[in-house]
DNA sequence: AGTAATCTCTGGATCGATACAGAATCTGAA
DNA sequence: TTCAGATTCTGTATCGATCCAGAGATTACT
């Protein structure tokens, strides 16, 4: 059994209280008093105060939870996530505050559970679909949190760190508009919940299950709507995953059919690389007689290598501002809402639409 | 004041433990008081026990610790440690445990201290220098800890996943030797503590500060040294970190001067990145006159698409098992030691070497 | 009916520290 | 010499739960 603090004060001969201040309040007792106490403890081999039940009593834990709703390992999957646990742990350095990712059980339950049961001072919760069971159950044991997308029920209070996923999404649809692409197809990952891999048919872009997923379809829907395509000339993909090969597999049907898009606009890089894959794999005539062009969204590094086409947000500042404004809140309410710029990346994934 | 376990007890009338029960031994009561223990709970806005009075009372917290003992958003920068990251987290998930990612300072002092405040109930140490103050401050807690690497006074019991760092450079190196190379250059990152980026004057391999450094060195040396060239023939190239950036500044004068080297070994796959940009920032002129091969080390997602010949070492597989070594600990002790196996992977980067 | 076995629930002890008010000792100035 | 003020240390209450031995109430069995 590891000695406790009774156990050095004791052998030193004083109180607890005083083995206590002489790891964590030093300007409470004398340095040679303390020099004693720390041999002693030295001598027993007492780690230090147990930090459990130092938080206990503090009340606090020193660290943050990371919340992703989706499978954990997705976090180290997805290079976009990546670089926003860059930022985090960047920001939770500077503070001293530990990282604490938690693992969410499918069950929702469970889930719920999980995000009660978690020992941290507040969560960055990483949105990437439906998270307000999450903010509900971290809402009801008082802890803060922020998201990195606005939540619809966003009061004044409410921080996040987010971008304007419309507008983002339109300026790199604009871009492909503007070279005169008419037939083209939007590819997202899980646009509705439990769909096949390929061609979906949508009524519209509000069917789409997760805020982000709409929010870029929208702006894709808004910048064709402008040149005069209508919502259902354009064909809508679905993706099983986010995954280069989970693109890829949903092209490829419309890439063996007669008349391809001429453009394919995706939801995310990794999804855009895998589509650029499957192009990579036609055989050379049809690549030559059908050109398509491919952007992303996101600017992960291996898009500026494969010359993609696509529109950058600063993944590590989000992670960064996110803990920030969780470890260190603002005065102002408003300063802890967030909208980051994100900037249209030109490179060779995209050409003028050939003529029809 | 959020409400306690006894408030739900008063609440409803009856004990603590009961309540507690409620939570977390279903089968202690009945279902309708359960049920009605919890209506109240809800009621009262009591978001579950306590997570960190839950554990100090049980004696276990629920997440182990994950250590990098350099900067912690270094984890999330280098691609391998990525993948080692995703490795862990899969196991955690399976065993539902959190991973608590901790900051550690640069004072020796304070690191020890951030790794005796951490709340866990054990460590996988990811290792990349010296980290034995780490393992003497686990040990010190009578925590369990899982290493990435065989430690010195490695006894029977101490768990660990690794590969055998020579054997593997050994075996590129043999390839590039095979292939005729003799004037050739090794690249590692911080070889010495504080040497500055580019050439660097060695009296032998055990003068490199990390140990795995050392051991790749002493693959790449072995092969050399059986096909005649031995050590003071070659040369040794500092890098100032592991990145592309520091991988690439490092060569750079070398590849200036009059007799390049015909052939680059570089002990990660980015440092190799690094040489392929410097190449490939090279006249065109001199670029023919002066080929140059390049390999690398782990076979990070990059190295594929960049054509780097390289050895592979299963990241997310050393993570995965380090993680599961660590809490689901195998009875034999042997079991506890794996040596994964690694593999050439010959791509582009290695050409036959051109007559002198 | 009598007794054993089972099911529910209770209460005090405990996990390992920190907070805080106050006691004891020491300083220095009048 | 005396007394206010600073310094150093103590002791009790407390953080919020879980553990465990055992009390009552029920059920089961012969």
């Amino acid at each position: 059994m590891k000695p406790t603090l009774q156990a050095v004060a004791d052998a030193v001969g004083v109180s607890r209280s005083t083995v206590s201040n002489a790891y964590s309040r030093p300007d409470q007792l004398s340095p040679a008093l303390r020099a004693r106490i720390l041999e002693a403890a030295r001598g027993l081999g007492y780690p230090g105060p147990n930090p459990t039940a130092r938080s206990l009593r503090r009340g606090y834990v020193g660290a943050i939870g990371v919340l992703f709703t989706s499978q954990l390992s997705y976090a180290f999957t997805d290079p976009f996530a990546v670089r926003f646990l860059a930022g985090v742990s960047r920001a939770a350095e500077r503070h001293d505050t530990s990282l604490l990712l938690i693992p969410v059980p499918t069950d929702l339950n469970q889930a719920r559970q999980a995000v009660e049961n978690a020992a941290v001072d507040g969560f960055c919760v990483y949105c990437a679909g439906d998270e307000s069971w999450a903010l509900d159950a971290i809402g009801g044991r008082g802890l803060p949190y922020v998201t990195t997308a606005m939540q619809s029920d966003s009061g004044p209070a409410q921080r996040y760190v987010a971008i304007d996923e419309r507008a983002a999404a339109r300026s790199v649809a604009d871009h492909v508009a503007g070279l005169g692409h008419r037939r083209v197809a939007f590819l997202g990952d899980t646009i509705v919940p439990g769909a096949p891999s390929g061609p979906l048919r949508l009524a519209g872009v509000d069917e789409a299950g997760h805020p982000t997923t709409r929010g870029r379809l929208s702006g894709f829907r808004d910048a064709f709507a402008a040149v005069g395509v209508d919502w259902p000339a354009v064909t809508v993909l679905n993706a099983a995953g986010n995954s280069r090969a989970a693109g890829a597999e949903a092209v490829r049907p419309l890439l063996a059919g007669g008349s391809p898009p001429t453009a394919v606009l995706a939801c995310s890089d990794v999804l855009a690389l895998g589509v650029l894959d499957a192009l990579a794999a036609r055989d050379p005539a049809t690549a030559t007689r059908h050109p398509v062009s491919v952007t992303g969204f996101d600017d992960i590094a291996e898009a500026a290598t494969a010359g993609l086409t696509t529109v950058r947000q600063p993944g590590e500042e989000k992670g960064r501002l996110a803990a920030e404004l969780l470890l260190d809140p603002p005065a102002e309410p408003a300063a802890g809402q967030v909208l980051l710029d994100t900037e249209l990346i030109v490179r060779t994934s995209v050409r003028t639409a050939p003529r029809s």
